[in-house]
DNA sequence: GGTATATGTAAACGCTGTTGACCTGTCAAA
DNA sequence: TTTGACAGGTCAACAGCGTTTACATATACC
């Protein structure tokens, strides 16, 4: 439907039931993801806890996903690591964000969906961001033919370890020496970036 | 308890007893999760393809996710990569694997079910299996004080491999060159097995 | 035969995300 | 003022899920 900010001429205080539910909607969903994870929210204990009807979560975000995706969008889960900084350093902070990770730093929304990253619905969101906010930008930023190819495998890295810190909880890595774990990492997503093509040049 | 079925008279009834619906629910579950994923068949779906009634599949499987577990004991959708061949082509090995389900190689079982891996039972379930399968014998295999640790960083680039391509189809992994790609990830995996030196002397 | 015990059945439970029909209050036009 | 449109909100229901409970039936042993 139409928008109804222009009813009239120039009502600056349009709908003001709209932003204002679609606020309590996000807040309580915001507090509650981060405090219970994602698939262990319902839309009914959202709408409660927000004092709104259920039907208005699907009237003002489509669906939970949608409202997911919102919450995703405003808050950022996924750090603008790749623009902001010297370029230089961006290995070195990929790295650190991913040994960082390990040791249960980020936000607590951040934390807490990643105890839920097996849902599905979260599943679909973040593969939409992953691509949008890690891959297609790390190729854009390094360029080249084999841009998508190196960015493919960096991101392969940090999925990976990411995970694994689901799977197995990471009591090894985490029990690591951090400084001697993050050079490794480190070294992995320079080798990840390593010009193709050059015969022999593989590690020594 | 045990009834003789093979008994030459005309056996056209539905099989019943306990084996024999066993082993229907697993044909018929094994069936449509190749077909259709995890996610997408429901519990009345197996029992209606087997001919059986729902709650048999919960009184035999404890839980629709427990058939699950049971189909891939079964099935052996982790190879045994580690313990079959020789040690010194086990990264090789790996490589050749991971690289090679990029390439759609696999069983159809396994495909499908990489098609379903965000769902929350089939996470739970592939977490135990990995670990039991993947990290925990490879840490055996490796020894020493950071054998663990090595595990871990070879689990995570394989899997991170594994989950670029569900991202974003790997449609950049694919294309690329599968040799050169494959060097690639068996470089990584070799550098996720170099010894760490002493923490803090971190050399250049 | 009688009876304990597997095995199979039917119907519900509680839950999920989602939707359609229905009010309600506001506001512009007549 | 009356009217009517309509955004915003409510309510109850829908169809589906995995699972469980109470019951019926077939089998095996004493």
């Amino acid at each position: 439907m139409e928008r109804p900010d222009e009813t009239g001429g120039g009502a600056q205080a349009p709908a003001r039931g709209r932003e204002a539910t679609r606020e309590r909607i996000l807040a309580s969903a915001k507090t509650l993801f981060t405090s219970e994870g994602y698939g262990a929210v319902s839309s009914r204990k959202i709408a409660s806890h927000a004092g709104v009807n259920v039907a208005l979560i699907n009237r003002y975000f489509g669906s939970k996903a949608g409202l997911l995706t919102e919450i995703l969008r405003a808050d950022g889960v996924f750090p603008r690591l790749i623009e902001d900084g010297a370029p230089e350093d961006l290995t070195e902070r990929l790295a650190e964000h991913s040994v960082g990770r390990l040791h249960g730093e980020g936000t607590p929304l951040q934390l807490s969906l990643d105890d839920s990253a097996g849902d599905p619905d979260l599943q679909t969101v973040y593969q939409g961001r992953l691509k949008s906010a890690l891959i297609d930008p790390l190729a854009v930023y390094l360029g080249g033919p084999d841009a998508r190819v190196h960015a493919s495998l960096v991101a392969a890295v940090l999925l990976g370890v990411g995970r694994v810190r689901r799977v197995e909880g990471a009591t090894a890595l985490r029990a690591h020496d951090r400084e001697q774990l993050k050079e490794r990492v480190l070294a992995l997503l320079e080798l990840c970036l390593e010009d193709f093509g050059e015969p022999g040049a593989e590690g020594p």
